[in-house]
DNA sequence: GCATATTTGTCCGTATGTATA
DNA sequence: CTATACATACGGACAAATATG
């Protein structure tokens, strides 16, 4: 496979794209993000520079400015004149980032703020805009009907980054989606994304319907109760993998 | 000046520093940073490859690595086939980080974390550790009274940096010190430094007291309202400058 | 509006040092 | 311990895009 030198349509799913038309060394990380979140770069693995700008038809250079983006969202990491792999996490690293969620997503659902920067400017008197949250509830639930488990997790994902817009920072979104891509790494190890995404159809519409009353201490108060449990299952699995 | 091929003292500022030895990208990268945050390049300004590679003995490709690690920060930008320049933040970059500030610094404080994960495992027994705290309000005020407003700005910084602390998430910290070296590139456009700190020393006590108090919905309240101040008054100094 | 100079984007070849079989 | 493979870093080259006169 070769990334092709100037055109490419990548671009959209990375954290800092914004309306500047992507490098080749953007897009080389482009793919090897998708790469690395669809499992096909397992955790652990080295990604060699030699063998991986033959197989992009990329030079060594550009690759390597492709890792220099990619460590810095975390998902590779690099050993000094040993080479770049694929991050692995740790329990401490599970650990961090559910303390990081319970922070902010406690904190957005409990102080929502007016207008959610994006877009629609809109009827933002008083009550925050809750359509997003509704929509990846419904989404989850239809995947679950259909037994498509890997959606629900996507749903669930859409959800949590929904609730994390509730604050109204463009920039925390960011670091969110950043977040969750890291938490794929680990989401990976778990050997039954049924039994870990099922569960939480029921809490996040929960979440959502105290939040639509306009109870946004108890929402928060139930979310943190849905992050404890979610952090304990992927702490499992880190430990058994 | 030129930066040194393999040995090299620097790296610790740098955001992403394990207990990796630095590249030389990564010292270029902590060269540079520190140029940008002490103002010797201003924001707006082009970092030309060619110029910027022969004066710090680096080749270009090496100079481009070191860009993105930068960029990935958020301290430079990059325009396709224009060239790499000094960040420059609007007023909307102003208040997104404020939003992200208000969220996390006041639930830090509202939902303190039992042991705030860096070392002396402690006597975590119920409240938090507010040592940096105390330290970070104590250094202002002696700043203040020598005069020293840059350290004042200095020790508020800290103080803040503590607060995030008291979140119990080291990549909390990590994201929260990054965005205040973004802060900088706003701070510079502040002509009277003395009038931008000085007012918030009496406010970082106050939060303190209220926090040794075991007041936290107070001490949280309390920053909000110190953030809403903070970012009027940086939000002016932009739209002047 | 056009021709030219400059700078970026990208590639290649290569020398050196470091880790590992 | 030697040998091999690989990462590190440099310099040169050329096309393409942008800035300049």
């Amino acid at each position: 496979m070769t990334v092709s030198p100037l055109p490419g349509t990548a671009g959209v799913g990375s954290p800092v794209a914004m309306l500047e038309r992507p490098t080749t060394a953007q897009r080389v990380a482009d793919v090897l993000r998708e790469r690395v979140l669809h499992g096909e770069l397992r955790s652990g693995t080295q990604v060699a520079e030699l063998q991986l700008s033959a197989a992009l038809g990329v030079s060594r250079n550009t690759l390597r400015e492709a890792f220099q983006i990619l460590i810095g969202e975390r998902l590779l990491v690099h050993e000094p004149h040993r080479g770049v792999f694929v991050r692995r996490l740790r329990t401490p690293d599970v650990r961090d980032i559910y303390t990081f969620r319970r922070l902010v997503e406690c904190a957005a659902l409990a102080h929502p703020v007016q207008s959610a920067h994006a877009g629609h400017f809109a009827h933002d008197a008083g009550s925050p805009d809750l359509s997003d949250l509704a929509a990846a509830v419904a989404d989850g639930r239809a995947a679950a009907r259909r037994r498509a488990w890997h959606e629900v997790g996507t749903a669930d994902v859409r959800f949590h980054v929904a609730v994390t817009a509730l604050g109204g920072s463009e920039r925390l979104d960011q670091v969110m989606r950043s977040l969750f891509a890291e938490l794929r790494l680990a989401f990976q190890l778990v050997p039954d994304p049924r039994a870990l995404h099922r569960p939480f159809l029921a809490r996040n519409a929960e979440i959502l319907a105290l939040a639509d009353q306009g109870d946004h201490e108890r929402s928060s108060r139930r979310m943190r109760s849905y992050l404890d449990a979610a952090e304990a299952q992927i702490v499992a699995a880190v430990e058994s993998g």
